[in-house]
DNA sequence: CTCAGATGCTAATACGCATTAGCAGCTAAT
DNA sequence: ATTAGCTGCTAATGCGTATTAGCATCTGAG
């Protein structure tokens, strides 16, 4: 293809009777060529593109502009496979949304395995050189690369909230696990539950310890009775420690356990909330996947990303700094968080 | 950021004491500069490549070679939107697999819309050009469009069958519609179905008319005794309009308007597949998203698309046509296709 | 001692475009 | 009649890399 038939602005150049920049200038109107080249000119230019079809090389393009209107999207961790696509499929498309309305390509950067399956920004083949900037998803960021990132003067934008590195915070857009999260232990002390438990993990991921944060914040004298660090657990094992705990609302990070935790409890003829309230503290899952309608927050992941790309462009077009939002999760009502069950108000 | 601070050869070649060419012989490796250049300069150039942390430009790269490891994704029709989300994103985790596998990246082709929101290939600032070759995804394509890149060189593959245009066959990876079709026509009258209903077009985007030519090939003595060629039509209007037409069984090419009916038929009291059985044509959306698990068939859409990129990879490095390939779709037995009701033999 | 051949490297160029300086030719003001 | 200023265009250059031709220098055979 681009070896032999290709155009360039040279053989229009030769059909117009005019010079290779003479077409460039035609090509790239406005300003520069405003008063300079007359309509009669112009036209037997443009006739000679339609005539021949000719599309100016990008690449070339970019070589001598430096910039071609083409956004990176980089995801960390092992990537799109099937298990992860629910993860990053709303985000993509709000990515993709923005990019398309502000007229940018995306380039998803994918090839860059590292050793166990993650990817690297930075290798030998650099990729993210190719777009003008960047957006970075991922429950968790390589810090030594983040911080190499920041001090190169890349524009990139993240999503989800990212702890500053060496001292200085990366743009991203985030969501407010926090409030949400506060938010909802409110909802269950208001019903009266004093009694709470915990399935997720403290430490790890921005996004866990927001959410572990905002747990903590709203406790006040209502007790964790009950505490599972580990996610993806036995499904019977983590019910009946919660029943043991004397929880009354079990507080879940992740949909998936609270999915098989409603099951096992159903199955053993304990109503939800009837018996146990639960909620789910966001998730990224469909939320069809289950019959039930759990009680929880809506992570704004196609807003995010949509602010996230809107950044990043002017990062790129206006130089600017970027900053850090966060956006609020939406609660929803859901049917899994009840009254206290066996208070001593009514049964 | 491109601007200033970027490191180039020169500058390694300054600081290892050569000249750009060498730097570029070192980085090349291989053959060129095999027996040509002593280890102990080539350690030269790699340590100062190290202290700077520089990497090579890769729109300078191919600018220079003509090749970028890059391919495109173009997809006809409105695109990703949520709506469509379902229909592209399996084609797209089999894309992007299989690009991660040969150390490809993508380049989603987004920002060209056409007059209707239709996209083009071809526009004025053709994108295209930046990937190496591209692979085509969308139920319906622009014919036009699809001869013209076709008498270009440019490396493309579709996903889907494609009806030759001008007398030439596209390259493309389809599903086999016509036998998995005709499969289910013959499990339906092995049951003793004698009277069908079909609801979906006969003629249309290649994918409809495969369908139909299946379910034609394989009626032998049965009869179609009713016809609706406009999908997404009323509920209880299909349904009434297949029972007068005394079908006991109901192809579907749209599993939306399969879900509709069937919760038409529930309120109305009728067992499927009891008093109708409901068969469904293969389907882009998720199963979930209806309880019932309905008699169809599975098209393979990430093995399609992984074995398009595959085809497109060798087009692209090997320069080789391009063929045509189809996929076997597997039955998928589901619970909505039963024996004929109140046939002669038992209630 | 000469010269062919290997060795180690560099200068030059191409890739396709954008951009800048500036050259003719012409008009109009002095 | 001179010249300043405009109009319409082009030559030349740069972007960062890959690649090729070829220049020195050295080695060893004759």
């Amino acid at each position: 293809m681009a070896g032999k038939g290709r155009l360039t602005q040279r053989d229009i150049a030769r059909l117009a009777g005019v010079s290779q920049a003479t077409v460039s200038l035609v090509l790239n109107d406005a300003k520069a060529a405003a008063g300079r080249i007359p309509a009669e000119t112009r036209e037997r230019v443009h006739k000679a593109i339609r005539d021949t079809g000719y599309v100016a090389d990008p690449i070339a393009r970019r070589m001598a502009k430096g910039l071609n209107r083409i956004l990176g999207v980089f995801t960390y961790e092992p990537a799109f496979p099937s298990a992860q696509a629910d993860f990053f499929v709303p985000f993509l498309l709000g990515i993709e949304e923005r990019a398309q309305a502000l007229g940018y390509d995306l380039l998803l950067l994918t090839g860059a395995s590292g050793p166990r399956g993650q990817r690297k920004i930075f290798h030998e083949n650099n990729r993210l050189r190719l777009a003008d900037g960047c957006v970075l998803l991922g429950r968790e960021f390589d810090r030594a690369e983040l911080r190499k990132l920041m001090s190169s003067d890349y524009p990139f934008v993240a999503v989800g909230r990212r702890d500053p590195v060496g001292g200085k915070l990366a743009p991203y857009v985030g969501a407010d696990y926090v409030s949400a999260t506060a938010d909802l232990v409110h909802r269950a002390r208001d019903k009266g539950h004093a009694r709470l438990a915990y399935i997720g993990p403290e430490t790890g991921a921005e996004s866990s310890v927001d959410r572990w944060k905002g747990f903590v914040s709203a406790l006040g004298d209502a007790r964790l009775v009950y505490q599972l660090t580990e996610v993806g657990g036995d499904a019977r094992a983590m019910l009946s420690a919660i029943r043991k705990a004397k929880a009354t609302v079990a507080f879940f990070t992740e949909l998936a356990d609270a999915i098989v935790v409603e099951a096992a409890a159903r199955s053993q003829n304990l109503s939800v909330p009837g018996d146990l309230s639960i909620v789910v503290l966001g998730s990224h899952l469909r939320p069809q996947l289950s019959g039930t309608r759990f009680t929880t927050f809506s992570i704004p992941r196609e807003q995010m990303a949509g602010v996230a790309t809107q950044m990043l462009a002017e990062r790129i077009e206006a130089g600017s700094p970027g900053t850090q939002v966060v956006l609020r999760c939406d609660p929803i009502e859901g049917e899994t968080l009840g009254p206290v069950p066996n208070s001593k108000g009514m049964k």
